[in-house]
DNA sequence: AAAGGCTAAACTGTCGACAGTCGGCAATTG
DNA sequence: CAATTGCCGACTGTCGACAGTTTAGCCTTT
């Protein structure tokens, strides 16, 4: 009876980064169908959005407690919709939970991250070896422009923005690989870097040199050599990889609850995401 | 310390007279999976684990309606649980949701599977490398005893519990890697797999042989031999996905609702998992 | 003053109730 | 007779309410 406005702090805030928003399939009646699909009333979907940027925003510190009812009356819902986004943000990886306990804030361990960064090799390696059979033209442009916008932001000082866009440079290269699952496989990890890098707090020391780091991913591409390519993608997130762990090795480990086994380790340089 | 609770909630008498009739009058939705109801602590979990095997036994055909009021009334407990059961089994990839339509059991078209094998083909690369350098001899005799196990199963005719079998030794492998993401993933890429194979039908023609194969991943690991390891690993997996993919080519394509490419073939042959 | 036990407060897991939405069936119209 | 619009029923998205569990703080005991 009292559907109340969904309005008192929560309203209904803008659209967010999605790649490729393809929504057309109804192409049957309306001639003149130019309206875009709108979902307004999707409070899940709105709630996701907001925690996940909290938390990337360094809003929500790790390990903090996420209280459903709180969070609900701030927001002006009821838990529901509340439960549900935070569980999306576990499977996600931004959020944990401890059962009977509630969701907490991810924090990682160096042994997560090294996990995390090893995996995201091995993916990336083998986006690009598929991309180099089957990238188009306006695959390779997407990754131009955005290569451009690096240069751009590493210009401007746009830290932030700049961390951004490098995580879509590497969803896009996913996304040139054509293969689904591996973009939303992707998709999740990349969420996960972009929680640490933010944690460690910018670490972008030389914004241009970082750019300068892509390209020859795209070089690699557009030649269609994959060894050259996969030589290249281990190379540029080792370096990476070796500079976060830096950071991270001083800063505390969290719960490592049992045993555990780590090697591995990337080698040495510095750079970007 | 955690066994004894719920003393039969519901209302404060604690009675519920639901489930006993619930089967006969409902025909409609949720057909056929007559689950009995549960009765303990952890709920979703559970739910999550009996739709799971429904699932995978095929009991729920792919495409088929998932309706939570009908599921919650079977098994004697109210939607919440079943819905956040359906959730889980939604990012393990055995449901899909239609926002305001609900869930529905998966079904793969030929695409997702190329997409699923391809990717599996890398997380299983990755994980051959990284056991290379880490697997302790627990994990090896871990591994042999899997082996022994093939064979045994194989001996015995057990199909289904063979190609339980089979997809544990590679779950084996992925821990032997160290890297827990890494096993995370991977286990939700075979319990899609796990329904792949079960939508078919039975394809082991040759249990033993099946079994067989499986012993030179064993040696190249044992021989800590990166390259060999990464060689079988990748003609192992092609040989099954080549297997999966001719019994499935014929089979329907479900909604393949937007554009797609799709490249990427395996070589030849027959083989298991 | 520190350790242990007890009580109250704070939360999560579940439930049952509604309202709005989606899909299908049926009456209507040209 | 086929296409279109309106209506009806079936379901999902949300909500507010409880009960049992876990956590935190206070009091008692050694």
């Amino acid at each position: 009876m009292d559907q109340k406005r969904r309005g008192s702090s929560a309203g209904m805030d803008g659209r967010r980064p999605a790649l490729q928003e393809a929504a057309a399939e109804d192409s049957r009646a309306t001639p003149a169908a130019a309206f875009e699909a709108l979902e307004a009333n999707d409070l899940v979907a709105q709630v996701t959005d907001r925690l996940a940027r909290a938390i990337c925003d360094g809003r929500l510190a790790p390990g903090q407690r996420l209280v459903e009812a709180a969070l609900a009356r701030q927001l002006g819902i009821s838990r529901a919709p509340v439960r549900e986004a935070a569980r999306r943000l576990e499977q996600r990886g931004l959020l944990v939970a401890h059962p009977r306990r509630g969701f907490f804030v991810r924090d990682f361990s160096l042994e997560e991250i090294d996990d995390l960064y090893g995996l995201r090799i091995a993916l990336e390696r083998y986006a690009g070896e598929l991309a180099c059979q089957r990238a188009t033209v306006a695959d390779l442009e997407r990754l131009e422009n955005q290569l451009q916008l690096l240069f751009r932001l590493a210009e401007e000082g746009a830290v932030a923005a700049q961390v951004e866009a490098d995580l879509r440079f590497h969803l896009l290269f996913c996304e040139a690989s054509g293969n689904r699952k591996l973009l939303k496989l992707f998709t999740d990890i990349a969420g996960e870097i972009r929680m640490i890098i933010v944690l460690i707090g910018q670490l972008y020391e030389d914004p241009h040199r970082i750019a300068e780091t892509h390209r020859p991913l795209i070089e690699a591409l557009k030649m269609r050599d994959t060894a050259r390519l996969d030589a290249e993608i281990d190379h540029h997130i080792r370096v990476g990889w070796q500079e976060v762990r830096r950071f991270f090795a001083e800063r505390g480990a969290p719960e490592t609850r049992d045993d555990s086994l780590s090697d591995e380790k990337p080698p040495a340089e510095k750079g970007g995401t």
